[in-house]
DNA sequence: CGGCATCCAGTCCGATACTG
DNA sequence: CAGTATCGGACTGGATGCCG
């Protein structure tokens, strides 16, 4: 890219980098893309994987990811009815850059942690030296 | 890379992943650290380069990633006061990812929109196929 | 200029109950 | 088993006004 003038935040594009970004960054996306990384998978094993997850947000990710295209749902209508869910191709690349990025975090966490730890102290030391 | 059991919502480092995409996913996080990827920054420049932010909304980002060790704070006690941000080197490194991120939106804007298309058109057959 | 406090609307998400 | 509907609390983010 090398974009010498980087951020039109206005441009068609960057609503949509913004928008997938506020679905990643949503509670729960990340955690069923990575999940669903490795094979695919029935609604509730899902649901047993993530465990504090709501059946509801469940759903509701799941619906979201689709409607992105990132995920495909299929129904088999036997009894008890069986839904099974994976990741499009489109999805599984998206898990790369998404990967990446967690990789990131992972390499950074002690950094991230003394952050925020001294940020906080600091912030104590003001509230309270008043 | 090629962890093969890759998902344990409840480790710490999960939680941090967590932590740092819901960061990335409120408002106005990555367009602030895209801004600050060029050079540091004031304030009010800052406010001028992504316009429709609030001057609360800037603040608050501003020290949540400073918070996370992303952004430094540079106070210049001149009058008028003047306050520079910079991105400090993990922020720089952050930036790298979240590019990666950015670019992978942008080569795949079409089929996002296209799948979302395809998705709500679905959708109101079914609502209006009542 | 930079920033905090207040107030308020909208949204997100969890708990619960019910359906095919 | 998979999913929908409803409600209520918490949180997010915008507008405004005041302060150093």
């Amino acid at each position: 890219m090398s974009d010498t003038k980087p951020v039109d935040a206005h441009s068609p594009e960057c609503m949509k980098v913004s928008q997938v970004l506020s679905r990643l960054g949503d509670k729960w996306s990340v955690l069923v893309i990575m999940m669903l990384r490795e094979r695919s998978q029935r609604f509730s094993e899902l649901k047993r994987g993530i465990e504090d997850i709501s059946q509801r947000m469940l759903t509701l990710t799941l619906r979201n990811l689709e409607r992105d295209g990132l995920v495909s749902r299929t129904v088999t209508p036997s009894i008890p009815p069986r839904v099974d869910y994976e990741l499009t191709p489109l999805g599984l690349s998206l898990a790369e850059p998404v990967q990446a990025l967690g990789m990131w975090v992972f390499r950074n966490i002690g950094e991230l942690s003394a952050a925020q730890a001294r940020y906080d102290a600091r912030e104590r030391d003001h509230t309270s030296a008043a």
